[in-house]
DNA sequence: TAGATTGTTAATCGATTAACAATC
DNA sequence: TAGATTGTTAATCGATTAACAATC
């Protein structure tokens, strides 16, 4: 499993997978073949066989795919079966609708703290838990620590306590702000450009006349 | 421009140059090499010049490129000189969090109107605009026409309600549910799935260990 | 057994990197 | 002019698709 090196682009589709096979299990499907698979996702047959024998074979000849098995498997890999603890920097807009997000709770995300500069803010509820002033932060790491941050602040902050937090032992780093944080090779920075995203968007429409 | 099409590989990438140009010209930085964009943004010189080319030469041999003249370019490329009409349907957390992120109204994305289902939030004001029942959608539509569709709904509804704005004759969609949209050949879709990005940070963080 | 469908190898396609002549 | 750096062609690398033997 972790002996051949994966692809990147094979693991951005696991995701999408694991989220079909958790519609077809729902509608209470047990098998799906790589070909119907192929049909519903828009995506050829080839590739998701391709892709799932990276893991190893999850299908059986003239059968295909155990939904149950596979949906499963894709979530062990995603390493969807831990639990992570997750701190969320900067509780504006963005932050606070991050925070109150139960979908992220139940697939294993959970929220232990939400931290702002604001004093304004400090001790306003999220989702049941208080924002916190930013001064208590290396306390509450080191005390608790944290699996992931989420960082919602502006950019130059950002930065800074992406840095801060690598230190204090933070690896996971779900990154919002409109920059690229430098961290050391062991750090993961999962980012989330809203206004890239949008500019893509742009692009597209633009073709379109 | 238009002649051959661009791959998305490359399209994907521009608004990240992009980004990089605007902070080397708030530095006051007027020209610059393939080579120091690379060490910078941490891509190959190479890849930089071949994405460049694929819209004709910005740049100038032995001088490098114009930053100024670049960044202007770029912006044309991603249609970022347009203005789009853009509402939000969706008033929750999230839907709250987008409509009032002033960045997006700075780069030409108007916000224009706010929708939801829920007739508690109607009136209610985000970012100076008022909420409104999803029944006057069709008239507003009709009569003012919209660019962008921001989906913050959950993936029944968006799926339906983004087939009824394609109808209208909306074409752009940024759709943060939780679900594939399926709509016809002409219509375009951004997708932001949070969820399935939450995943891939986790799959990296297991691989650290 | 016959039919279906995987796992896997081979062929194709596309994207990235390297190299260098053109030229500012 | 000499040095620098692009634009562009060629080489390499990786990802996708096609094909088919293995096998349930």
């Amino acid at each position: 499993m972790d002996s051949k090196e994966i692809s990147p682009v094979v693991i951005a589709r696991l995701p999408r997978y694991y989220r079909y096979l958790g519609e077809l299990k729902e509608n209470g499907i047990e098998r799906i073949s790589s070909k119907e698979l192929s049909g519903r996702m828009k995506v050829t047959a080839s590739q998701i066989r391709q892709d799932f024998n990276n893991f190893g074979g999850f299908g059986q000849q003239g059968y295909g795919y155990n939904v149950d098995y596979l949906y499963e498997e894709i979530g062990k890999i995603l390493g969807l079966t831990k639990k992570y603890r997750m701190i969320v920097i900067g509780a504006g807009n963005l932050g606070q609708a991050l925070a109150g997000h139960s979908a992220f709770e139940r697939r294993g995300f959970l929220l232990t703290a939400i931290f702002d500069i604001d004093p304004k803010l400090e001790g306003k509820k999220i989702h049941g838990i208080p924002v916190t002033g930013m001064g208590e932060l290396p306390g509450f790491i080191k005390k608790q620590g944290a699996d992931i941050a989420v960082i919602t602040t502006p950019s130059e902050a950002a930065r800074e306590i992406a840095s801060e937090l690598y230190q204090y032992g933070v690896r996971g780093f779900w990154n919002f702000a409109h920059t690229d944080l430098h961290l050391p090779e062991d750090a993961v920075v999962e980012n989330v450009h809203l206004t890239e995203s949008l500019m893509r968007l742009s692009y597209a429409l633009k073709t379109l006349e």
